[in-house]
DNA sequence: TCTCAGGGGCGAT
DNA sequence: ATCGCCCCTGAG
């Protein structure tokens, strides 16, 4: 395992949160995998021992995944402007953002309409075990996430096998997009309207679906997405009118947080999605992985 | 067995 | 700009 020293990181509120799908907390380790790779990780102290497969020791990719260039502690006293962004950042301390692969954070967010956290966690490891690759690596079985070409021309009944309904077709209607038009490569080149408006011509891609991409995966800190948990965010703490449109709520945000409305926002969220939920209890792993892991709070 | 909501988007109006 | 519908899952 590779060792990287990193002060600060909350692996459990960062890697099970709501900005990924992919990672799973196995005994005392995070298993991740993206389209290329997958990825273990387990935290001590201030060291995180981590090691990629099957391209083994990738330092640069791990950096730039974690976000380990960001200034954390400016982030956090430029959002801590009130009693709320206190409170979230006390119950979660040390969550991050992460800078996660441009392909799968958008077909993950397609996945994720109308549906909850969960059920969208198990429809990508069920996608991932029918069209991904696998990867075996000593005593651990990885299946990653589907490339676009495969998604591209996937049938239609192998996606809806996966449980995903309606969204199948945007789901290969958007990767045959991308791979006609090669919009991954450019994309990072873009200004954040300029970016928006591309992601807002794919299949499955309305404007909360964009705000995901550009904050989770382009690392666009000015924009947070305002789901039905930032509405209630909005509404319940800040006391704004439940009938604003998702552009206005977006904006407030925008307005409000300025350069750090990402941080702010995966803070508040976190914050308030865990009022609901804290009595839900344990979930299983939906790999089918060995017994021994921890209950995770959904 | 049933209801209901879930990190919304699409297409018709 | 508004609105009904879309497929499915997990939880009560």
């Amino acid at each position: 395992m590779n060792k990287l020293k990193v002060e600060k990181y909350n692996l459990d509120a960062t890697l099970l949160g709501g900005q990924s799908f992919s990672w799973d907390l196995i005994g005392e380790s995070y298993y991740g995998f993206t389209q290329a790779r997958a990825i273990k990780l387990r935290q001590a102290g201030e060291n995180l021992f981590w090691q990629t497969y099957p391209k083994r020791n990738d330092e640069e990719f791990m950096r730039k995944y974690l976000r380990l260039e960001t200034d954390y502690s400016e982030i956090l006293s430029a959002i801590n402007k009130d009693e709320h962004m206190k409170r979230a950042i006390e119950q979660n301390p040390n969550l991050r953002l992460l800078r996660q692969d441009f392909e799968q954070t958008l077909f993950s967010f397609i996945l994720s309409t109308n549906r909850s956290i969960k059920s969208v966690r198990t429809a990508v490891r069920k996608l991932a075990r029918k069209l991904g690759e696998k990867v075996v690596v000593e005593n651990d079985t990885f299946y990653l996430f589907p490339k676009t070409e495969v998604l591209a021309f996937a049938p239609l009944e192998d996606l809806l096998s996966c449980g995903i309904g309606y969204r199948a077709g945007y789901l290969r209607k958007t990767a045959q997009s991308l791979l006609e038009s090669g919009l991954s490569r450019e994309i990072m080149n873009y200004k954040e309207g300029t970016a928006r408006k591309i992601l807002l011509w794919l299949a499955g891609v309305g404007p909360k679906v964009a705000d995901c991409v550009l904050c989770f995966s382009l690392g666009f800190d000015t924009v947070t997405p305002v789901d039905v948990w930032g509405k209630r965010v909005l509404n319940s703490l800040y006391g704004l009118n439940p009938d604003l449109k998702y552009d206005e709520m977006r904006n407030w945000f925008k307005d409000y947080f300025d350069k750090y409305t990402s941080w702010a926002g995966q803070f508040l969220f976190e914050y308030i999605r865990s009022e609901k939920i804290e009595t839900n209890g344990s979930w299983r792993d939906p790999r089918g992985f060995s017994p021994g892991m921890k209950p995770r709070k959904f």
